[in-house]
DNA sequence: CACTACACATGCACG
DNA sequence: ATGTGTAGTG
């Protein structure tokens, strides 16, 4: 069934892309390729061919990318696929993690920390090599952490972080928790450093794909080729140099040059079809993306007809611009037939989409921002998230300082920096020192505080847990009803009585309060609706945490119908509109000023170029560049000039927007002037 | 010793 | 808009 689709639906190169099943196969995949569709039908052919689903490895980039894969196979297929594996790299040494964790020292309930985890320990451990938090930018050393333990930096700089590291490093240990950088190189080092673990994956997984190349960072190639083994591998990667746009997140397309090397008897197919774009969008990509050096070969092209040309406006501020992205909204769907789903508006930033969106509610227009901070993140979630995790991983630090006196409980600044200090001098954690106290306490010595100390709050805190780690982890529900954690989870938000402390902080305003306790209402119901599916085997609290812990973006819900899409970039690759619109298209966001501020070298502009790339390729029919001549920046307004990169674009595709008259379309003498005026401006 | 109110600075992209 | 630090109160 399979291969008369793929005769019939498939190019040449594309075909040849899903025949190529045995060996090494390297893909360059132009955007708009058809880069999807080749992979969801190669893995179909492969199980066509009788390849088992347990010996195939998918590894993307993006959760959502790993959800449509799999959904797409399965459509295709009408196969249940149970046992295939499609996860993003992150997802895979999680597993590997989960299945060898005793032999690298970490329990099995242990805890994944994000990034505001992290800051936290950070900070702590700041404080503990007494240095003061505050005049450290705590983002950066996040990341400087980051490229220290992924190899790609060492300790240089005089300020001695190096300590700090190794405090935080051993705060991970005592807390029996993990980053998202260990989820990586765990497991790396472990399959590094045992061959017959190596070869146990091996032997499982041996027909591997990896999709969006060109964003895997070294570790992720190393976990890749130690898992292929050897150089006639069944190793098929799929990449555009072009798209590359998360260096800063250590990925490096030079995991191409690498690939070549190392894998001398791969295949190398070129998708360069464009399917997606009129060919006036693709002229003003290739425009772009021309004056980026050191690109592989390539030459996309497309059948299609020119098109319209690109539109580009100059509105007088953000809100102008946001005006203007409504109303040609609202235009192009009396007048093209268009619907809102249609339609995505594309910002180099999360906070640009903000006055945007104001003025789609203002005009009444659905949309839905993908990106941002994730529903996991906002504060109640996290503190809910925090007392289950306690929970389940009862040395975790970091989760019981956040909830140990929210809501309010009696147990205040001092007590705490008391734990803190008797569990540090200990070199345990705050629960142990806790247990010791308390022992301290029953066998008639005097423990941590003096009498009136915060002991009987603290000991009822303690039991409270303890209490709901029963429930939770040995499963003792109510006789005759079947056990659920969203039911064990509802009976702890009404015993530390949530609702209150929400009215508390949020007095003077109720809808907030309100709003907030229903998304704790919304979470409960996820996780019921989690636990009763019938396909779920394994629903438990350690896999309800680990499961949501690699959730870092909202990109969960997917009544996209009806809704415009209002998203970062970096969120908008792999999606495709029939109209883009770029907002923001201005010096200092793209490319963003600290691409160019630092000077640290030409590639991070050249990575800028490729963003803007990625933003153009995203529409298929008609594509709209907007750029303020001013802007407001925190407090105040500052003027702003259009982004370099628009003149990179070949000036006969664009048409100009006069400021001012926003339907009209500027006549050609005066978009002329536009041009000289721009030139001389970059000039 | 805990809590509240108020002043203060700060804000990129994703797993 | 958000979290963080500080001073004053019960």
């Amino acid at each position: 069934m399979t291969k008369r689709i793929i005769d019939t639906e498939l190019n040449e190169p594309q075909r040849k892309a899903v025949n190529s099943v045995d060996g090494p196969v390297l893909i360059i995949a132009g955007a708009g390729s058809g880069k999807t569709r080749v992979i969801t039908y190669r893995i179909a052919h492969m199980l066509d061919r009788g390849i088992p689903q347990s010996a195939i490895l998918a590894l993307t980039f993006t959760n959502k990318a790993a959800r449509e894969m799999e959904t797409r196979v399965k459509e295709l297929t009408r196969k249940k696929l149970q046992n295939l594996t499609v996860c993003t790299f992150h997802a895979f040494g999680l597993k590997i993690l989960r299945e060898e964790c005793e032999l690298l020292g970490y329990r099995k309930n242990f805890s994944i920390y994000d990034e505001t985890d992290k800051v936290s320990l950070i900070k702590e451990s700041l404080r503990e090599c007494r240095m003061n938090p505050g005049k450290v930018d705590l983002y950066e050393l996040s990341q400087n952490f980051s490229k220290i333990k992924t190899g790609l930096a060492k300790w240089t700089d005089s300020a001695n972080m190096e300590e700090v590291h190794d405090v935080y490093q051993q705060g991970l240990k005592i807390y029996n928790a993990v980053d998202f950088d260990d989820l990586l190189t765990i497991p790396l080092e472990l399959l590094e450093k045992n061959n017959d673990i190596a070869e146990k994956y091996r032997k499982k997984f041996r027909y591997i794909m990896v999709d969006e190349f060109q964003d895997t960072s070294f570790i992720q190639y190393r976990m890749m080729k130690l898992l292929a083994g050897k150089k006639d591998a069944n190793v098929c990667v799929v990449g555009d140099d072009d798209q590359s746009i998360y260096s800063w997140r250590g990925a490096n397309y030079e995991n191409i040059l690498l690939f070549e090397k190392d894998f001398p008897e791969r295949i190398e197919i070129k998708l360069e079809q464009n399917y997606r774009s009129t060919s006036t969008i693709l002229d003003a990509a290739n425009g772009v993306i021309s004056h980026n050096t050191g690109r592989k070969e390539k030459k996309l092209w497309s059948r299609q007809e020119s098109g319209k040309p690109v539109e580009l406006f100059y509105p007088e501020n953000e809100s102008a611009e946001a005006d203007f992205i409504a109303s040609q909204i609202r235009n192009l769907i009396i007048s093209d037939d268009f619907k809102y789903h249609d339609f995505g508006v594309l910002t180099r930033t999360n906070s640009l989409a903000r006055n945007i969106e104001e003025a789609f509610l203002a005009e009444n227009i659905p949309y839905r921002v993908s990106g941002g901070t994730s529903f996991f993140q906002r504060k109640e979630i996290k503190d809910i998230i925090s007392y289950l995790r306690i929970i389940a991983n009862p040395d975790d630090d970091v989760s019981l300082l956040r909830i140990i006196n929210t809501p309010r409980r009696g147990i205040g600044r001092i007590t705490v920096s008391q734990l803190n200090e008797a569990a540090k001098r200990n070199h345990t954690s705050i629960r142990d020192a806790l247990l010791r106290m308390n022992y301290a306490k029953t066998h008639g010595q005097q423990g941590l505080f003096s009498e009136k100390g915060a002991s009987t709050e603290l000991e009822e805190f303690s039991a409270m847990i303890d209490n709901f780690r029963d429930l939770m982890l040995e499963r003792k529900g109510e006789p005759g009803k079947p056990w659920r954690l969203s039911a064990c989870l509802r009976t702890l938000i009404e015993n530390i009585d949530y609702w209150s402390y929400l009215v508390m902080e949020h007095v003077r305003d109720e809808k907030k309060a309100r709003w907030k306790f229903s998304n704790i209402e919304y979470f409960i119901r996820m996780i019921e609706s989690w636990e009763t599916d019938p396909d779920n085997f394994d629903a438990g609290l350690y896999q309800w945490l680990n499961r949501i812990s690699l959730i870092t973006r909202d990109d969960g819900e997917d009544d996209v119908k009806g809704k415009v899409n209002l998203s970062t970039i970096h969120a908008a690759k792999g999606l495709e509109f029939p109209v883009v619109f770029i907002a923001g298209a201005e010096k200092g966001l793209i490319p963003h000023e600290k691409s160019i501020g630092e000077e640290e070298d030409e590639g991070s502009v050249e990575e800028e170029r490729r963003l803007f790339y990625v933003a153009i390729t995203r529409a298929r029919e008609k594509l709209y560049v907007t750029s303020c001549l001013q802007r407001r920046r925190m407090q105040n307004t500052v003027s702003c000039e259009p982004s370099p990169f628009l003149a990179e674009i070949p000036q006969d595709l664009i048409k100009f927007h006069d400021k001012g008259k926003e339907n009209e379309v500027a006549d050609d003498n005066e978009a002329q002037d536009f041009i000289a005026q721009m030139r001389a401006m970059l000039e």
